[in-house]
RNA sequence: GGAGGGGUGCCGGAGUGGUUAAUCGGAGCAGUCUGUAAAAUUGCCGCCCGGAAGGGCUUCGCAGGUUCGAAUCCUGCCCCCUCCA
């Protein structure tokens, strides 16, 4: 789909090809490539079996649409065969195979998401089942006779497993090869990942030389740690922040991070400026920023990309009356009378079991109308306010 | 084909006849503190009953068995992994 469009060809390098960014091979070629004046094809691939798109995804989104801006064209590929795979991380090795409807459903969900911060009229969608489902037994021999097993397991995952005499399945090997298909099919340019993806789109760049393509450029961006302050973001790890999660959530979970990972945030997922970054590691350097004034700031600035202006203000509020002030919020769920106050909490989701329900009293997570009760057999009256932990407001009613 | 290792609670990983609902670490939840930060510290972390003391039930791949008593011993079955060929 060309849509006549001028691409730009003198675009601020800097901005482009430094902030947020790892690394790029190679970076000359790129260069030339920006100022040939090429349409080029950003490859970008998901697995329809994590559908939800996070702030770590966010990055690379980011700069997707930053080329898009210079009239470039981004292929999204869904894979709905390397899904069944699975990404070799060591953890999982086997997945669940999904069903047809439910990477239906992922892709969609994640499409949704994916829309919110790249430009869709610039985009290609195209599913990996377009040219994997016509393949043969043959197609297989012939590409996989292209590859030892010693590339493979340069790869530096393999290689750790293999010497702790972990398993391997061997479609995990198989799946850089798959992943390398996809820039052949679609004739990539430049394939875009996280650093932990470089091998997977290394294989991509030698099979397309292989078959007389030039190869794609490779253009690695850091990988974000999670709210945890540790790993990297993940879904599975739980430190993450959902760019789909409702903005008080975003902004709740932006105020929970580290300090130590302000300025990285800044960098990598707003657009404010490099020189003010400056001033705000200089600030928290001889401490005459407050940490937590950032924090509100970088919350502000993700809510308002993610969502509105008027949804950020409204985030804010909340966060102020709800865990600055202590105050009830506006909303909470309302959940049907019941007497105890333990089976209320039980019903309302807020406890596994009954013992559970019961801990949580007798340790003081739970208050009534701003009272804590401790007492395990408070009986509730209609229209109590019930709080539990630091954010879980329910009412009875 | 051969040799060996292993399946324990969300994860890792102890435990080889009773004192084990099961050491320990991580994750998680909650309290204090606070900036919903970090650090620190305390408690909880199978289900149910009880105000409590305590009690009951169900757990250590599955199914049987031995025993007063089993995660631990025996038998059969299922599953996983590594190495050699």
């Amino acid at each position: 789909m060309d849509t006549g469009e001028k691409v730009t060809i003198s675009p601020d390098i800097s901005r482009l090809l430094r902030r947020g960014v790892a690394e790029i091979i190679v970076e000359e070629e790129i260069v030339e490539l920006l100022r040939s004046g090429k349409r080029l094809r950003l490859k970008e691939g998901f697995d329809p079996s994590f559908p939800d798109i996070h702030l770590g995804h966010m990055v690379t989104l980011k700069k997707l649409r930053q080329f898009q801006e210079l009239g470039h064209q981004v292929v999204l590929i869904v894979g709905d065969w390397t899904a069944q795979i699975g990404d070799p991380s060591g953890v999982s090795v086997t997945r669940p195979m999904l069903s047809a409807e439910q990477v239906q459903a992922n892709a969609e969900t994640y499409m949704k998401q994916f829309f919110k911060l790249v430009d869709r009229e610039k985009t290609e969608v195209r599913w990996q089942s377009e040219w994997f489902g016509k393949f043969t037994l043959a197609d297989i021999i012939q590409l996989t006779s292209k590859f030892t097993i010693a590339q493979l397991m340069a790869r530096e995952d393999f290689a750790t497993r293999y010497k702790a005499g972990r398993p391997i399945a061997i479609t995990e090997l198989l799946y850089p090869l798959l992943q390398a298909y996809d820039s052949v099919a679609i004739q990539a340019d430049i394939e875009f990942g996280g650093t932990d993806q470089k091998f997977n789109l290394l294989v991509g760049r030698e099979l397309q030389s292989m078959v007389g393509q030039s190869p794609q450029q490779i253009f690695l961006v850091p990988l974000l740690i999670g709210t945890d302050g540790s790993q990297k973001m993940s879904k599975s790890l739980g430190n993450y922040i959902g760019i789909a999660e409702p903005p008080s959530e975003i902004y709740g979970k932006v105020m929970s991070i580290p300090d130590s990972l302000i300025l990285q945030y800044f960098e990598l997922v707003t657009e404010v400026p490099d020189k003010e970054l400056e001033e705000f590691r200089q600030g928290l350097k001889d401490e005459t920023i407050n940490p937590m004034t950032l924090k509100k700031r970088l919350a502000r600035e993700l809510v308002t990309q993610l969502y509105s202006q008027q949804a950020t203000s409204e985030a804010e509020e909340h966060f102020t009356k709800v865990f600055q002030k202590r105050e009830v919020p506006e909303e909470r769920t309302e959940v049907p009378f019941t007497g105890e106050l333990v089976l209320l909490l039980v019903k309302a989701g807020l406890a596994k079991s009954r013992s559970e329900a019961r801990r949580l009293i007798e340790q003081g997570a739970v208050d009534v109308d701003g009272k804590r009760v401790t007492d395990t057999h408070w009986k509730i009256v209609k229209g109590n306010i019930i709080k539990v932990g630091k954010r879980r407001f329910i009412e009875s009613t």
